[in-house]
DNA sequence: CTCATTGCAAATGATTTGCAAGAAA
DNA sequence: TTTCTTGCAAATCATTTGCAATGAG
């Protein structure tokens, strides 16, 4: 856990990023909220939200936006691509080496001050790819 | 513009088609509407929603999704990359071969059927890389 | 004629926010 | 105490959708 001066030590924060640092599945907010609610009955959504939100700031965790589907977060801070479900919309870690696109151009591309690239795979996951 | 026996040649269909064809910027539907309402004060921006989906679907125009961002549009279907600035929200076609990652491991990554990737860059743009 | 399409307005749905009560430090 | 946080509910906001009227083929 990390002790910033300014962000109190809750038990809503605790219990979140513990719960999302145990599973490898890339939870929505809603679905990590199924999970802590069972440790918190009181807890609510938006806390919730508030917390990935703080914690994502932070650099604690990961925020995973694809497209215009909901937000899936990860506890893993190691760089890794991902890959997604286009059926069920299931998000799983790539185990590769990830990849640098940027050889060289650091600094101007297109006039661009480049930052940083993502890379995101789509596909069929294990279940999907059978039951089609 | 495609010829698709249930799809008819509306007049709004072709103005949105034409007009975004003849921009190299990436708008946003609401972007787009403002256009072309100049040609059609009585479109609504429903007929502009509608119609880039149906474009999308049938493979004329690509939709651009950054996260949590409102999506963009895209007339050219080249295939190419992108590169969005992270504090105005312009979307430039980045001037390079696509990369293909995906070398020889087509079809089972991890278990899914892979179908494809994607590629976005990032970083400050030629304005508001100055204007810190 | 038929039925895809439109304009309009209301509905969605994920995420955010205002506010008063509650709890870290 | 001080002020960050929470729970709750209402608000956002891009996008979608229902419906009756319109228009393409």
């Amino acid at each position: 856990m990390k002790e910033h001066p300014l962000h109190r030590n809750t038990k809503q924060r605790q219990v979140i990023l513990e719960e999302l640092q145990k599973l490898t599945s890339h939870p929505t907010a809603v679905g990590l909220y199924r999970i802590v609610v069972r440790r918190l009955p009181k807890i609510s959504l938006g806390t919730v939200y508030r917390n990935l939100d703080l914690l994502t700031k932070t650099g604690v965790i990961q925020k995973l936006e694809f497209g215009s589907e909901e937000a899936r977060f990860d506890g893993n801070l190691t760089p890794h691509h991902h890959i997604r479900c286009v059926k069920c919309g299931r998000v799983d870690d790539v185990h590769r080496p990830p990849l640098d696109l940027l050889g060289g151009v650091k600094d101007d591309f297109n006039g661009y001050h480049v930052l940083g690239h993502r890379v995101e795979f789509f596909g069929l996951c294990p279940k999907c790819k059978t039951s089609l």
